[in-house]
DNA sequence: GTATTGCGCTAGTTAAACTAGAACAATAGG
DNA sequence: CCTATTGTTCTAGTTTAACTAGCGCAATAC
């Protein structure tokens, strides 16, 4: 599992974090029931706190994307929603957006109004 | 124009401003060339501090949602570009991610991720 | 039994957000 | 020309979230 990390960046390591897994479960490049690092090797190998891997793993976890348990791990929920739909809908979004040349964080802004 | 402002919210009161303009002007609810309220104003309206506006405002004029000039004020852009594709888009994103279950904050990370 | 792994706690540092106040420059309008 | 308005720019202080660090504890695996 391919992770980068830009600590330059606004948004919050353990939202990278957690952001880049999400992708990973969601677009089925990792398999449910397959186990993820255990946090304190990838704080390790990303030369970051074990804290804030964990508190990475705790957002996916209060997502339903997967089971936190302790000496077992994280693993990846054996609830594989369809989120076919949804990643065709982002998609489109992300390419109108880029069309229209609205910044991803204004894109941002104007979902999180939509949704309210 | 209607602005709500939750203090307690984890996202940044110049963020939530932004995104409550930015929502009006893509939408249409305020026109082209209309006059926003003086920093001033709304600052004391609001009970918030003027630069906290002023930053909204700054980043709306990035976005190229606005311009900025002294002594005018904040006049919405005459550049009208045509939204309707992108809210289209937006509204079928936000339907799919409540229908799949997918709080805000998974679904703006993912549009970040789709957006790199 | 022992190593592994997540959980919980305290504590310190750093950066961003927010506030406050002031002076300044461009514009509008009498 | 004069004055009020409005955004721009600066300094400065406070607060809070993110991040780091280290430790012990509890559940699981082998």
């Amino acid at each position: 599992m391919l992770i980068r990390l830009d600590p330059a960046s606004a948004t919050p390591l353990f939202d990278q974090l957690a952001g880049s897994i999400r992708a990973s479960i969601i677009s089925g490049r990792v398999a449910a029931g397959e186990r993820l690092p255990a946090a304190r090797d990838l704080a390790t190998s990303l030369d970051v706190n074990v804290h804030t891997i964990l508190r990475a793993y705790q957002e996916l976890r209060d997502e339903g994307l997967i089971e936190l348990r302790r000496g077992r791990g994280a693993i990846v929920a054996s609830a594989p929603r369809d989120f076919g739909d949804l990643t065709a809908a982002i998609d489109s979004v992300v390419a109108e957006a880029r069309a229209s040349g609205v910044p991803p964080a204004a894109l941002a802004a104007l979902i999180r109004e939509a949704y309210q």
